[in-house]
DNA sequence: CTAGGGTTAG
């Protein structure tokens, strides 16, 4: 008898158990070399015909349900298109090739997990395949499916099939079945949470992956604080967190602006020997930095042994936040000479660093290296962030320029790049043309509305301004109020413009007063002087004055003593609140730290970081 | 052959 397992045997060694390689010195079965061959054909090319070479050969030799070729095969570049898609599937189907559930279960999850979306949509369309074939579905049937339907969120009636096809064959107690539900319907949008909510409420509630399911579907549907509250739960339960509930919970941080949560999962991460894997290390760069905590996420970076693109990519996105552009171009050169290439997701961080710290020159040399050195096609974001550039720097023709060259149809994001770059640089009219064609293509779109009306606002015209209002509520469309959020004793208080919910809110109120009493005083001049820099999506309508993070910044203020102040908005931070918060700065003596929608303002002695470029 | 997860233009 070999002597029991130590308990915590080296990964590898565990494996070992699992494998179905022979554990002797006999030769591979045929079936082993015919897999091989398989593979091998699917790696020397990805063209058609060697995919149908590699398929005629899987069949051949009787392989037809092989998930390892299968799953290879359809993650091949030339299951891109339908064309061979089709036909491949035929002949895996084949009335020669017998049906079951191995069959279709690899079928399912090779489609669900091929990288192109055409192999995907499909991916569910075998599971009724199926039950015409009077197979019935085992315990790895579900958890494919699931999965496969989660990824379908266009689609919920798919997934709600699956769901009661589950209860029929009752495979609704398991919980892999079970905790897929949950991340399947969180996947279908804030609708669907409820339903996800269900499911978990009906399952026992032992394991670590159900709560992570289930916070994780917090964060997806933009609930994070009730994601820190299931957090909370799960604690209480005593069922040990493990990487990936941590890794929710700093999704859940890094959307509230939550830097003492943010911060705190750093030492639990440490204290419960969770281990700071790589992926963890970038989730917690990425949740100080949008915390405002940048120095934080850059010495998370710095301490890590091994980084791969998107660690780079998260340390460079968070100097771009803070507008430290020089450095985090000095990041990418050196993460292209430690030898790691950028993807086209570290291009949008060095092209947005370049863009907020007005570095036109080198942005537009990074670009054309995309596909020079770097053979990546440029994606619309890439001609997004180039937009922006030339826009934040005024160069408002260049701007038009590139949508006019850019091989793409621009969608609502480029236009309304261009009309902020319109009215920050004074260019209303052309603004406004752009604004009015964007609301006859998409005429739900609320943003557009405010747009427009705000530059009405902005050239006075108050008649169509009210008409432009009318239109929205005969729509019945709502503009996303104003929100702030500030973090005190472990607590969050939220403020909406004007709103006098919260209970302190008369002293709250006498404060901003005195604020503004304290700005005239030394010279501030409110509002309209600085309209036509004004980014702001917010209604001009209200009373600047109660904007939502002057609320909040006179709340930290009433209740602390000269500590740091951060806020966190929903909205950016309009010209009026720009300009006074840097003098309430200096007048007050406090940093102040103001995380906008798109990037920070460190506020000190009367400037502040971003040097006024937003 | 089973579940939950990291960076992405404004």
């Amino acid at each position: 008898m070999p002597p029991p397992l130590p308990p915590s045997l080296p990964r590898h060694l565990r494996r070992r158990r699992f494998s179905t390689a022979p554990a002797s010195h006999h030769p591979p079965p045929a079936s082993r070399l015919a897999e091989q061959h398989c593979l091998r054909l699917l790696e020397r090319s990805s063209t058609p015909a060697a995919v149908l070479q590699s398929l005629a050969f899987l069949l051949k030799s009787g392989l037809n349900s092989n998930p390892l070729v299968l799953t290879r095969l359809f993650a091949s570049s030339a299951c891109a298109a339908p064309a061979l898609l089709e036909p491949l599937v035929a002949a895996l189907l084949g009335p020669s090739v017998p049906i079951d559930a191995f069959l279709v279960n690899t079928l399912i999850r090779a489609h669900a997990t091929s990288p192109f979306a055409s192999a995907r949509l499909c991916a569910a369309a075998f599971f009724p395949l199926m039950l015409r074939s009077a197979v019935l579905p085992n315990k790895f049937t579900f958890p494919f499916l699931l999965k496969a339907c989660a990824a379908l969120p266009g689609s919920p009636g798919v997934g709600l099939q699956a769901h009661a096809a589950a209860l029929k064959f009752g495979f609704t107690t398991d919980q892999y079945a079970s905790n897929t539900l949950i991340h399947m319907y969180s996947c279908f949008g804030g609708g669907f949470l409820g339903d996800a909510r269900n499911v978990f409420d009906r399952m026992p509630k032992s394991s670590a992956v159900t709560w992570s399911a289930m916070i994780g579907g917090y964060v997806r549907g933009g609930l994070s604080s009730d994601a820190v509250g299931l957090f909370r739960e799960m604690q209480a339960s005593g069922v040990r967190p493990d990487e990936v509930t941590v890794l929710g919970l700093l999704a859940a941080a890094a959307d509230l602006g939550a830097l003492e949560l943010a911060r705190w999962v750093g030492r639990f991460v440490e204290r419960e020997g969770i281990g700071k894997s790589v992926t963890l290390c970038n989730a917690l760069i990425d949740a100080l930095a949008k915390c405002g905590d940048v120095d934080g996420a850059v010495a998370v970076f710095q301490g890590m042994e091994e980084r791969t693109v998107v660690s780079w990519t998260s340390v460079i996105d968070a100097l771009a936040m803070e507008g430290r552009g020089k450095e985090a171009v000095g990041l990418f050169e050196e993460m292209k000479t430690v030898g790691v290439p950028p993807d086209d997701v570290a291009f949008i961080g060095v092209l947005t660093a370049c863009s907020h710290a007005g570095m036109v020159d080198e942005g537009r040399g990074y670009f054309d290296s995309m596909k020079m050195e770097y053979g990546i096609e440029p994606k619309i974001e890439h001609y997004g962030c180039m937009v922006d550039m030339f826009g934040r720097a005024g160069m408002v023709e260049q701007a038009l320029d590139f949508v006019r060259v850019m091989p793409m149809k621009p969608n609502p994001i480029i236009w309304r790049t261009l009309v902020a770059a319109c009215r920050a640089h004074g260019r209303l009219e052309l603004g406004e043309s752009i604004t009015k064609n964007l609301l006859n293509e998409y005429p739900a779109h609320e943003a557009n509305y405010v747009m427009l009306s705000n530059v009405y606002a902005l050239t006075q015209r108050w008649k169509e301004k009210s008409e432009i209002r009318r239109e929205m509520s005969k729509r019945g469309i709502k503009k996303v109020p104003g929100c702030s959020i500030v973090e005190l004793d472990g607590e969050v208080h939220e403020f909406i413009a004007g709103d006098e919910s919260h209970p302190q809110w008369k002293e709250i109120y006498m404060m901003v007063e005195e604020m503004a009493r304290e700005l005239r005083r030394i010279g501030h001049i409110s509002a309209t002087s600085e309209v036509l820099l004004d980014l702001d999506e917010e209604d001009k309508e209200g009373a600047l004055w109660w904007h939502s993070e002057k609320l909040a910044i006179a709340f930290v203020l009433l209740r602390t003593p000269g500590t740091q102040v951060r806020v966190v908005k929903n909205l950016r931070v309009c010209a009026d609140c720009h300009a006074a918060i840097k003098c309430i700065s200096r007048v007050y003596n406090r940093e102040i730290i103001v995380r906008d929608r798109s990037r920070f303002h460190r506020f000190k002695n009367g400037s502040c970081s971003c040097n006024d470029f937003w």
